[in-house]
DNA sequence: CTAATTTCAGTGGTACTGACATAA
DNA sequence: CTTATGTCAGTAACACTGAAATTA
Protein backbone atom coordinates (compact mmCIF):
# COMPACT_ATOMS: atom_id res chain seq x y z
CA UNK A 1 0.00 0.00 0.00
CA UNK A 2 1.65 3.06 -1.24
CA UNK A 3 1.40 6.64 0.71
CA UNK A 4 -0.16 9.76 -1.34
CA UNK A 5 2.26 11.79 -2.68
CA UNK A 6 1.25 14.49 -0.35
CA UNK A 7 2.20 13.00 2.76
CA UNK A 8 5.28 11.59 1.60
CA UNK A 9 5.90 15.44 0.55
CA UNK A 10 5.54 16.52 4.20
CA UNK A 11 8.85 16.30 6.37
CA UNK A 12 7.54 16.95 9.20
CA UNK A 13 5.32 13.52 8.68
CA UNK A 14 8.71 11.92 7.74
CA UNK A 15 10.35 13.22 11.15
CA UNK A 16 7.57 12.15 12.90
CA UNK A 17 7.47 8.61 11.40
CA UNK A 18 11.48 8.20 11.98
CA UNK A 19 11.12 9.50 15.41
CA UNK A 20 8.32 6.82 16.46
CA UNK A 21 10.29 3.73 14.47
CA UNK A 22 13.60 5.00 16.71
CA UNK A 23 11.40 5.77 20.62
CA UNK A 24 9.75 2.35 20.15
CA UNK A 25 12.87 0.62 20.01
CA UNK A 26 14.58 2.92 22.55
CA UNK A 27 11.41 2.13 25.05
CA UNK A 28 11.72 -1.77 23.95
CA UNK A 29 15.40 -2.07 24.76
CA UNK A 30 14.83 -0.40 28.06
CA UNK A 31 12.05 -2.06 28.66
CA UNK A 32 14.25 -5.09 28.81
CA UNK A 33 16.40 -3.71 31.93
CA UNK A 34 12.64 -2.53 33.54
CA UNK A 35 13.65 0.65 32.83
CA UNK A 36 12.52 3.57 30.52
CA UNK A 37 13.66 7.05 28.86
CA UNK A 38 12.67 9.21 31.88
CA UNK A 39 14.96 7.04 33.82
CA UNK A 40 17.83 7.39 31.90
CA UNK A 41 17.85 11.20 31.75
CA UNK A 42 17.64 11.10 35.63
CA UNK A 43 20.44 9.08 35.83
CA UNK A 44 22.41 10.68 33.69
CA UNK A 45 21.67 14.18 34.93
CA UNK A 46 22.45 13.50 38.86
CA UNK A 47 25.68 11.81 37.58
CA UNK A 48 26.27 14.57 35.75
CA UNK A 49 25.86 17.22 37.93
CA UNK A 50 25.68 16.24 41.72
CA UNK A 51 22.31 15.92 43.91
CA UNK A 52 19.64 18.04 42.98
CA UNK A 53 16.24 19.43 43.70
CA UNK A 54 13.42 18.14 41.60
CA UNK A 55 12.84 21.87 40.02
CA UNK A 56 16.50 21.86 38.82
CA UNK A 57 15.82 18.07 37.55
CA UNK A 58 12.58 18.94 35.91
CA UNK A 59 14.56 22.49 34.00
CA UNK A 60 17.59 19.36 33.33
CA UNK A 61 15.74 16.72 31.75
CA UNK A 62 13.03 18.26 30.37
CA UNK A 63 10.39 16.41 32.57
CA UNK A 64 7.63 17.87 33.94
CA UNK A 65 8.11 18.66 37.89
CA UNK A 66 4.15 16.77 37.94
CA UNK A 67 5.74 14.05 35.71
CA UNK A 68 8.88 14.10 37.73
CA UNK A 69 7.27 12.59 40.92
CA UNK A 70 6.26 9.35 39.20
CA UNK A 71 9.88 8.54 38.00
CA UNK A 72 11.39 9.44 41.27
CA UNK A 73 9.44 7.19 43.06
CA UNK A 74 9.91 4.52 40.49
CA UNK A 75 13.63 5.17 40.85
CA UNK A 76 14.00 5.12 44.64
CA UNK A 77 11.71 1.83 44.84
CA UNK A 78 14.28 0.22 42.94
CA UNK A 79 16.88 1.82 44.98
CA UNK A 80 18.68 3.67 42.38
CA UNK A 81 17.92 7.12 43.66
CA UNK A 82 17.46 8.57 47.18
CA UNK A 83 15.13 11.13 47.86
CA UNK A 84 15.62 13.27 51.55
CA UNK A 85 14.19 16.38 52.24
CA UNK A 86 16.52 20.05 51.98
CA UNK A 87 17.52 21.02 55.57
CA UNK A 88 18.02 24.32 54.30
CA UNK A 89 15.46 24.80 52.01
CA UNK A 90 12.46 23.01 53.13
CA UNK A 91 10.41 23.21 50.25
CA UNK A 92 13.04 21.01 48.65
CA UNK A 93 14.07 17.62 48.22
CA UNK A 94 17.57 16.56 47.64
CA UNK A 95 17.65 13.72 44.92
CA UNK A 96 21.26 11.60 45.15
CA UNK A 97 22.11 8.55 42.63
CA UNK A 98 22.95 5.85 44.77
CA UNK A 99 25.93 3.03 43.86
CA UNK A 100 22.77 0.91 42.46
CA UNK A 101 21.70 4.20 40.59
CA UNK A 102 25.29 4.51 39.17
CA UNK A 103 24.88 1.10 38.04
CA UNK A 104 22.17 0.83 36.57
CA UNK A 105 22.99 3.82 34.44
CA UNK A 106 26.15 2.17 33.18
CA UNK A 107 23.89 -0.99 32.18
CA UNK A 108 21.57 1.14 30.62
CA UNK A 109 24.83 2.72 28.71
CA UNK A 110 25.32 0.00 26.66
CA UNK A 111 21.69 -0.77 26.55
CA UNK A 112 21.19 2.52 24.56
CA UNK A 113 24.63 2.19 22.75
CA UNK A 114 23.31 -0.64 21.14
CA UNK A 115 19.83 0.67 20.36
CA UNK A 116 22.03 3.64 18.45
CA UNK A 117 23.92 1.32 16.46
CA UNK A 118 20.74 -0.79 15.39
CA UNK A 119 18.47 2.31 14.49
CA UNK A 120 21.29 4.25 12.81
CA UNK A 121 22.65 1.10 11.12
CA UNK A 122 21.23 2.33 7.68
CA UNK A 123 23.45 5.72 8.13
CA UNK A 124 27.27 5.90 7.81
CA UNK A 125 29.86 7.64 10.30
CA UNK A 126 29.63 10.59 8.34
CA UNK A 127 25.70 10.08 7.82
CA UNK A 128 24.98 10.19 11.22
CA UNK A 129 27.02 13.19 12.40
CA UNK A 130 25.45 14.84 9.26
CA UNK A 131 21.52 14.13 10.82
CA UNK A 132 22.72 14.95 13.96
CA UNK A 133 24.01 18.44 13.31
CA UNK A 134 20.79 18.57 11.04
CA UNK A 135 18.37 17.99 13.86
CA UNK A 136 20.08 19.86 16.51
CA UNK A 137 20.07 23.19 13.61
CA UNK A 138 16.11 23.03 13.73
CA UNK A 139 15.76 22.94 17.87
CA UNK A 140 18.22 26.05 18.00
CA UNK B 1 20.33 24.82 32.45
CA UNK B 2 22.29 22.87 30.37
CA UNK B 3 21.70 19.25 29.58
CA UNK B 4 23.98 16.13 30.83
CA UNK B 5 26.74 15.41 27.76
CA UNK B 6 25.37 11.74 27.91
CA UNK B 7 21.65 12.83 27.10
CA UNK B 8 23.09 15.28 24.31
CA UNK B 9 25.16 12.46 22.71
CA UNK B 10 21.94 10.21 22.22
CA UNK B 11 20.87 10.92 18.40
CA UNK B 12 17.45 9.12 19.29
CA UNK B 13 17.06 11.75 22.17
CA UNK B 14 17.49 14.39 19.00
CA UNK B 15 15.20 13.29 16.64
CA UNK B 16 12.59 12.60 19.69
CA UNK B 17 12.95 16.45 20.31
CA UNK B 18 13.45 17.69 16.96
CA UNK B 19 9.93 15.66 16.09
CA UNK B 20 8.18 16.98 18.97
CA UNK B 21 9.41 20.25 18.33
CA UNK B 22 7.66 19.89 14.86
CA UNK B 23 4.70 18.38 15.83
CA UNK B 24 3.75 20.71 18.01
CA UNK B 25 4.08 23.49 15.21
CA UNK B 26 2.28 21.16 13.13
CA UNK B 27 -0.50 20.55 15.50
CA UNK B 28 -1.35 24.11 16.51
CA UNK B 29 -1.30 25.40 12.91
CA UNK B 30 -3.93 22.48 11.91
CA UNK B 31 -5.89 23.28 15.22
CA UNK B 32 -6.22 26.67 14.02
CA UNK B 33 -8.07 25.30 10.88
CA UNK B 34 -10.25 23.52 13.46
CA UNK B 35 -8.25 19.92 11.88
CA UNK B 36 -5.91 17.43 13.04
CA UNK B 37 -2.80 15.56 11.34
CA UNK B 38 -4.40 12.38 10.34
CA UNK B 39 -7.51 14.51 9.13
CA UNK B 40 -5.32 15.53 6.46
CA UNK B 41 -3.84 12.25 5.70
CA UNK B 42 -7.66 10.68 5.17
CA UNK B 43 -8.07 13.85 2.79
CA UNK B 44 -5.27 13.89 1.28
CA UNK B 45 -5.35 9.80 0.36
CA UNK B 46 -8.73 9.94 -0.93
CA UNK B 47 -8.12 13.20 -3.33
CA UNK B 48 -5.18 10.72 -4.57
CA UNK B 49 -6.73 7.41 -4.70
CA UNK B 50 -10.12 7.86 -5.06
CA UNK B 51 -12.81 6.47 -2.94
CA UNK B 52 -11.90 3.89 -0.90
CA UNK B 53 -13.15 1.30 2.53
CA UNK B 54 -11.71 2.16 5.55
CA UNK B 55 -9.65 -1.12 5.52
CA UNK B 56 -8.11 0.86 2.34
CA UNK B 57 -7.46 3.42 4.35
CA UNK B 58 -6.04 2.75 7.05
CA UNK B 59 -3.15 0.83 5.12
CA UNK B 60 -2.56 4.07 3.31
CA UNK B 61 -2.03 6.38 5.94
CA UNK B 62 -0.73 3.94 8.95
CA UNK B 63 -3.96 4.94 11.14
CA UNK B 64 -5.59 2.20 12.87
CA UNK B 65 -8.77 0.74 11.72
CA UNK B 66 -9.91 1.16 15.28
CA UNK B 67 -8.52 4.97 15.61
CA UNK B 68 -10.11 5.65 11.77
CA UNK B 69 -13.60 5.36 13.14
CA UNK B 70 -13.30 8.73 15.15
CA UNK B 71 -11.59 10.52 12.32
CA UNK B 72 -14.17 9.98 9.76
CA UNK B 73 -17.00 10.47 12.17
CA UNK B 74 -15.13 14.13 12.56
CA UNK B 75 -14.56 14.24 8.98
CA UNK B 76 -18.26 13.45 8.02
CA UNK B 77 -19.58 15.91 10.65
CA UNK B 78 -17.74 18.17 9.01
CA UNK B 79 -19.13 17.76 5.62
CA UNK B 80 -15.49 16.80 4.29
CA UNK B 81 -16.62 13.13 3.58
CA UNK B 82 -19.26 10.79 3.37
CA UNK B 83 -19.56 7.59 4.24
CA UNK B 84 -22.10 5.06 2.74
CA UNK B 85 -22.49 1.02 2.78
CA UNK B 86 -20.58 -0.88 -0.53
CA UNK B 87 -23.56 -1.85 -2.18
CA UNK B 88 -21.44 -5.29 -3.63
CA UNK B 89 -19.53 -6.08 -0.15
CA UNK B 90 -22.01 -5.12 2.29
CA UNK B 91 -19.06 -5.22 5.16
CA UNK B 92 -17.83 -2.33 3.53
CA UNK B 93 -18.60 1.46 4.21
CA UNK B 94 -17.57 3.37 0.56
CA UNK B 95 -15.55 6.89 1.75
CA UNK B 96 -15.66 9.70 -0.54
CA UNK B 97 -14.45 13.02 -0.40
CA UNK B 98 -17.04 15.74 -0.82
CA UNK B 99 -16.18 19.07 -2.70
CA UNK B 100 -16.12 20.45 1.29
CA UNK B 101 -13.50 18.03 1.64
CA UNK B 102 -11.33 18.84 -1.36
CA UNK B 103 -11.93 22.45 -0.30
CA UNK B 104 -10.75 22.04 3.10
CA UNK B 105 -7.66 19.64 1.31
CA UNK B 106 -6.53 23.27 -0.39
CA UNK B 107 -6.38 24.78 2.86
CA UNK B 108 -4.72 22.50 5.02
CA UNK B 109 -2.45 22.23 1.95
CA UNK B 110 -1.35 26.12 2.59
CA UNK B 111 -1.45 25.61 6.51
CA UNK B 112 1.09 23.15 6.36
CA UNK B 113 2.94 24.39 3.36
CA UNK B 114 4.02 27.18 5.92
CA UNK B 115 4.55 25.04 8.88
CA UNK B 116 6.72 23.29 7.06
CA UNK B 117 9.05 26.32 5.65
CA UNK B 118 8.73 27.72 9.84
CA UNK B 119 9.61 24.14 11.18
CA UNK B 120 13.00 23.94 8.36
CA UNK B 121 13.80 27.53 8.00
CA UNK B 122 17.01 27.24 9.73
CA UNK B 123 18.05 24.61 7.05
CA UNK B 124 19.07 25.81 2.77
CA UNK B 125 16.86 23.78 0.58
CA UNK B 126 19.81 21.54 0.04
CA UNK B 127 19.96 20.86 3.78
CA UNK B 128 16.33 20.11 3.59
CA UNK B 129 17.11 17.41 1.01
CA UNK B 130 19.86 15.83 2.99
CA UNK B 131 17.40 15.30 6.06
CA UNK B 132 14.83 14.41 4.22
CA UNK B 133 16.98 11.65 2.36
CA UNK B 134 18.89 10.30 5.77
CA UNK B 135 15.17 10.07 7.61
CA UNK B 136 13.82 7.81 4.52
CA UNK B 137 16.95 5.97 5.19
CA UNK B 138 16.34 5.37 8.48
CA UNK B 139 12.54 3.80 7.89
CA UNK B 140 13.87 1.01 5.26
C1' DC C 1 -16.07 -23.00 9.10
C1' DT C 2 -12.72 -19.06 8.14
C1' DA C 3 -11.65 -14.74 7.21
C1' DA C 4 -12.35 -9.75 6.53
C1' DT C 5 -14.57 -5.39 7.94
C1' DT C 6 -16.28 -2.03 11.03
C1' DT C 7 -16.87 -0.71 15.62
C1' DC C 8 -16.35 -0.31 20.61
C1' DA C 9 -14.05 -0.69 24.96
C1' DG C 10 -10.04 -0.24 27.11
C1' DT C 11 -4.77 0.20 28.27
C1' DG C 12 -0.54 2.65 28.72
C1' DG C 13 3.05 6.02 28.02
C1' DT C 14 3.37 10.88 26.95
C1' DA C 15 2.80 16.03 27.01
C1' DC C 16 0.72 19.36 29.36
C1' DT C 17 -2.49 22.34 32.64
C1' DG C 18 -4.21 23.68 36.87
C1' DA C 19 -4.62 23.70 41.62
C1' DC C 20 -3.23 23.04 46.39
C1' DA C 21 -0.37 23.03 50.69
C1' DT C 22 3.88 24.26 52.44
C1' DA C 23 7.59 27.08 53.05
C1' DA C 24 10.98 30.82 51.49
C1' DC D 1 2.11 39.38 49.96
C1' DT D 2 4.57 36.77 46.26
C1' DT D 3 6.95 33.21 44.73
C1' DA D 4 8.99 28.52 44.50
C1' DT D 5 8.47 23.65 45.36
C1' DG D 6 6.54 19.18 45.38
C1' DT D 7 2.36 16.75 44.69
C1' DC D 8 -2.03 15.31 42.83
C1' DA D 9 -5.94 15.27 39.62
C1' DG D 10 -7.13 15.41 35.24
C1' DT D 11 -7.15 16.28 29.97
C1' DA D 12 -6.05 15.15 25.23
C1' DA D 13 -3.92 13.06 21.29
C1' DC D 14 -1.71 8.95 20.24
C1' DA D 15 -0.32 3.90 19.58
C1' DC D 16 -2.01 -0.27 20.25
C1' DT D 17 -4.87 -4.69 21.72
C1' DG D 18 -8.82 -7.39 21.93
C1' DA D 19 -13.23 -8.66 21.03
C1' DA D 20 -17.99 -8.54 19.11
C1' DA D 21 -21.29 -8.32 15.17
C1' DT D 22 -21.92 -8.63 10.45
C1' DT D 23 -21.02 -10.45 6.08
C1' DA D 24 -17.98 -12.78 2.33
Amino acid sequence: MTEAARLRNQPTRLLSLAAMHADRQVTEALAAVDARKWHYAVLATLEEFGPASQAELSDRTRIYRSDLVAVLNELAEQGSVERTADPVDKRRNVITLTKQGHRQLIKLDTVLADVQNQVFAPLSPSEREQLSRLLAALLS
